[in-house]
DNA sequence: CGTGTACTTGAGAATTGTCAAAGGCTGTGG
DNA sequence: CCACAGCCTTTGACAATTCTCAAGTACACG
């Protein structure tokens, strides 16, 4: 849980990856690292808990982290899956200020953090990183558009076809015989997740199996064939 | 089909009431509106259609308006209801530039359009608006968020009790009695919303009627003891 | 006052949930 | 290196919920 400044950074400055900063110049870039803090959490660290007062903009620097909270009958339910690239924290900067969910590290990982006045700071200076974030709201939100449309979708096999083929997008490799997906959650995630019971998505997973559609080489990792997910999901 | 200045507005000013011009003085108001154009739809008309160009943001500014896609199965499933205040379109500006959805009025009403450019002008000009608008950007994530987690939850009962506490929320005149609620959507709207067959929300209604937590005065307007509705939701 | 649309109700089929038991992987300690 | 404990996952059987199809009813509109 070290906290360092971005210029110390042992790859240089690492906020380039960050395409919330790409408008930026190299000039500039200096100058909003200089604000930027780092941390790293262990597996299974928490790096928010929900209610916990916000104060900065985290963005993801390496590994990936859940976003959650528990329904009231106790599960778990997964609102995000972060990577790379991704940041958080945003909504409760500039509103309610409390945290609405709950994010852990899934992976060792690093993290960017931008405090709040500091980020108002960089937004007034430079209105186009202030649309730049807003366009990724956006994206966020047709994102949340999307998953929302295929839960209102009535097929639960559409459904999970669905996920598996945002799951090998984000975190698949493709070869020859399918893409190898490496998940981030477990079957009890997922099925929280889709809002199903774990045992009802284990038993679908089987089926697909047997049609030769995914291949479960691990609990961690699957080969999938994304063509004959796309069928099933209704794409083509 | 009129098109206006929001200067030619005949009660003044009508983006005084847009939250999201709450920071700016008057003379800066006065400023914007000058950027502002009107338009008028009747009931039925559409606002824009999945897969136009978008060109503007729109701001309600009277009446109520569906947001909706077909699935591939070619039910209509509603995203969002907008009413007086709410906005439109900002992802589309600064993303993909197509409209993911298409918008439709449910009642007859008036709009304020601020095209992309001027918009930019204004986020420029003003960053305590676009900070205003990351906000509100923030706001709507965080109704997607408990949209979400309710769709995850399994017992439709507990959905629809939501549901109805939402409309109560926006569309309900309290009253002695119950709150009185005036219904944006149709039964089969509200099932498609929810992701469930039409019959299966008449006879979810039926049973709240028989147990005098609901009562369907008109096919548009419910009596609603938001209390017990709120024991069903588990909120209490 | 009829006609069409939307809604309600019923009955059986299909899907999913729940509970229980068995299987498999991981890590610890001998 | 093996045995065992603990946890997660899978499978099975039955119960509960929801869907589909079909018929009947209420309401809005011309």
């Amino acid at each position: 849980m070290d906290s360092t400044s971005c210029l110390d950074c042992p790859q240089g400055l690492c906020i380039h990856r960050v395409p919330l900063f790409s408008s930026l110049s190299r000039e500039n870039l200096v100058r909003v690292a200089g604000l930027i803090q780092h941390k790293s959490f262990e597996k299974g660290a928490p790096l928010v808990a929900e209610g916990d007062r916000v104060e900065a903009l985290t963005i993801i620097n390496k590994g990936r982290v859940k976003a959650y909270r528990y329904t009231p009958e106790g599960r778990e339910q997964i609102l995000y899956l972060f990577s790379q690239g991704d940041f958080f924290g945003e909504q409760h900067l500039f509103g309610d200020y409390r945290a609405t969910y709950s994010v852990e590290a899934l992976e060792n990982c690093r993290v960017c953090l931008l405090t709040k006045s500091r980020l108002e700071q960089v937004l007034f200076a430079h209105p186009r990183v202030a649309i730049t974030l807003i366009a990724e709201l956006g994206k966020r939100i047709s994102q949340m558009e999307n998953t929302f449309q295929s839960i209102g979708v009535r097929s639960l096999d559409v459904r999970i076809a669905t996920l598996l083929l945002d799951f090998a997008a984000k975190y698949g490799e493709k070869t020859p015989e399918g893409t190898y997906v490496s998940l981030p959650i477990s079957r009890e995630g997922m099925a929280n997740y889709l809002g199903v019971a774990r045992e009802t998505l284990s038993r679908k997973l089987s089926k697909l199996e047997n049609e030769s559609i995914v291949r479960s080489l691990d609990l961690k990792t699957l080969l999938v064939k994304e063509s004959r997910l796309r069928d099933l999901a209704g794409l083509s």
